[in-house]
DNA sequence: ATTTTCATACAGTTTTTTCTGTACAAACTT
DNA sequence: AAGTTTGTACAGAAAAAACTGTATGAAAAT
């Protein structure tokens, strides 16, 4: 096998997975060419400049910037340094978990902890007006029906609270443990 | 009071709860403009048809439509029927621990799977590779570090699975129970 | 059987997002 | 101090997503 397939073969088993990844990076509030990016670094020998990556991926040095600030907000890069070397140089970081759990917190946390004030804020307003005295009974009515309707949305966001928590506090690895890698034994023919 | 004034003042509190809805719906892989919709649905007084909505929301039509099937592949409206009305009716589906459940584990479960199916495969061609009798140093050594990445990543996946399942198998429940909502007492002043 | 009503597929338009090239400030080199 | 190198802000271009109006087929009413 000459030198020039090997190579081609190496690349075709990276290009697999990289493919997936770009596939449903999207879950991460990441599109899909920054994804790719993400395996670029990831198969990468050594952590690469914002130059290489662009050289690498065929895209502008700004998207490099750009996708790299993306992918560092979920963790899933990270900045490294090399003596004598200048320019910023990235990696990914190995913690797939954290990357995970990140993104996951991140996003419903929020999402929990603003519907959660803007549902009291609607309430309160709702019961303020149920008592007013002089109301018409179809406004009051429909009041009374809100209110039943927020309170189902009430009663899940307190849940999805908790199941924020759950992350992270990390509880989660006590119900449902880290894997630990096995690590791969080079096996022979 | 008047009627106008108190229709007014409905109207601001439900809008209160619906804006921020809209901001949060994207979690949902639900767009602003459809996430108002279900607002819209859920303080309707009685279950809409895609007409109403279209009048009530300043949309087209074909928007309601295509609006309500992305609402219901999440579970978070559905159709029901009434004697004598021929138009499809909507309400909104009060069980909002489904529609997150579902979505959550829509999303990730199948982003699991089909990773884990790429990786698996990136790993044998990896391995097929490196057993190869004449092969470079360096694409020996690249292959390698290349398993070695992936390693991290299945055990990564292997977890993510049995998150999913957790919230699939609705084990979640036994570790954070569902909050039962407190009906709203009419209380006086 | 004909007509009406309804939901949605589809093509074209509008809006939003992503990407690029230029410009510039900060940090480093000489 | 003057000159490079590097990362990113920003405006405009390109691509993608969302929205609309027309057209069509299915179901109901006449």
């Amino acid at each position: 096998m000459d030198m020039e397939e090997s190579r081609a073969r190496l690349e075709e088993a990276r290009e697999r997975f990289v493919h997936e990844l770009t596939n449903h990076i999207h879950l991460y509030d990441i599109s899909g060419s920054v994804g790719r990016l993400y395996g670029t670094i990831l198969f990468a020998e050594n952590p690469m400049t914002l130059d290489e990556m662009a050289e690498k991926t065929g895209m502008s040095k700004t998207s490099m910037s750009t996708g790299v600030r993306a992918l560092s907000e979920a963790n899933m890069v990270e900045k490294t340094w090399r003596k004598g070397v200048r320019k910023d140089l990235y990696q990914t970081d190995p913690d797939w978990y954290k990357a995970f759990a990140t993104v996951f917190i991140k996003r419903w946390a929020e999402a929990a902890e603003m519907n959660q004030r803007a549902l009291l804020e609607t309430k309160a307003k709702l019961e303020q007006l149920i008592q007013e005295e002089d109301l018409e009974k179809e406004v009051q009515e429909q009041a009374a029906h809100d209110l039943e309707k927020l309170s189902e949305a009430e009663a899940f966001y307190d849940w999805l609270n908790e199941v924020t928590n759950l992350f992270e506090s990390e509880a989660i690895y006590s119900i449902i443990p880290k894997r630990t890698k096995e690590s791969p034994l080079h096996r022979k023919a």
